[in-house]
DNA sequence: CAAAATTAAATTGTGTACAATTCAATTTTT
DNA sequence: AAAAATTGAATTGTACACAATTTAATTTTG
């Protein structure tokens, strides 16, 4: 009864299942950590590219996260609410929110340096190995999602 | 100002991120196919347990997916309102709720045999990358989530 | 066997995700 | 410059995730 012409339906077997267990590990793996700093997973995600640049509008952010306005707005009137970010209207464009850090927001990145080294050490895999999956996640990501790519480039209305 | 002592706080360093966005995307591909089937993508995963082993209870359901029942009930709420599957208290333990397909349910495996396929070819990995990869994903996962190994074994009170 | 402990679902509450819509501000067209 | 189109956030509504609690059924103990 098997149909060799279609690849198989076990859930084992699914790479997509693998993707969307090993996430959630991971997820409910830092949260320990986490807690402590007082951050939710993706909060802490948030903090990690407010700590490489301050003062982005909620666009730049979602983009650097791939999170639409539906998740940050909330997410980020929470990380306010905690005082560590402000959220102000741009004087120079009134529709963009500025996000920055508030000195508490800045002064958590100290405690937040020790998360990597200790979740690296949880993974039992060496530098390279972590390099090469992460990347190939990444290329996985971008060819399931090619930005636009395949949309024509404008030649004419 | 670098330290060395600790690894990057970089946000496209992190293997979390990379794994995040990865099932993120996974996630959004898979979400047009599943669209013509009438699922979400854990209702869909759920759907493929059942299509191997019907007549699991919630608990059995939830080990397989490793999703808990503050997530299953609801979701289990739904399908049965799609008339895909019923939910039933077992006569030989009360506690238990035995979940079931419908005709309809076992039906919508045919057309569903297209969507790993569908997916295969979007990816542009070989079975062999594929199959490497879903394998440390799994194997990242179970690092992560040591089915408390740890515990020492009730040796005394 | 009755009380205590355990178990399986369901419920409650918080926090994402994301599609779709709304609203206000800005830019482009005419 | 006024109308139309576009843009950036916020809002609304649906559906997960998951911790914590509750409830009912079953099992274990004393």
């Amino acid at each position: 009864m098997n149909d060799a012409t279609h690849p198989s339906l076990l859930l084992d077997q699914q790479l997509c299942f693998a993707l969307y267990a090993a996430s959630r590990s991971m997820t409910a793996a830092y949260r320990p950590l986490l807690d402590e700093l007082g951050l939710t997973y993706p909060q802490y995600l948030t903090m990690l590219v407010l700590w490489e640049q301050d003062g982005l509008t909620v666009r730049e952010l979602g983009q650097r996260l791939q999170l639409d306005s539906g998740t940050l707005t909330p997410l980020l009137k929470r990380l306010q609410q905690a005082a560590l970010i402000s959220r102000e209207r741009r004087r120079s464009d009134e529709r963009e929110v500025e996000i920055c850090l508030t000195p508490e927001g800045r002064a958590l990145r100290e405690p937040a340096k020790a998360v990597p080294a200790c979740m690296a050490s949880r993974l039992c895999l060496s530098h390279e190995d972590m390099q090469r999956l992460r990347d190939e996640l990444k290329q996985l990501a971008a060819q399931l999602s090619p930005p636009q790519a395949w949309l024509p480039p404008r030649t004419q209305t």
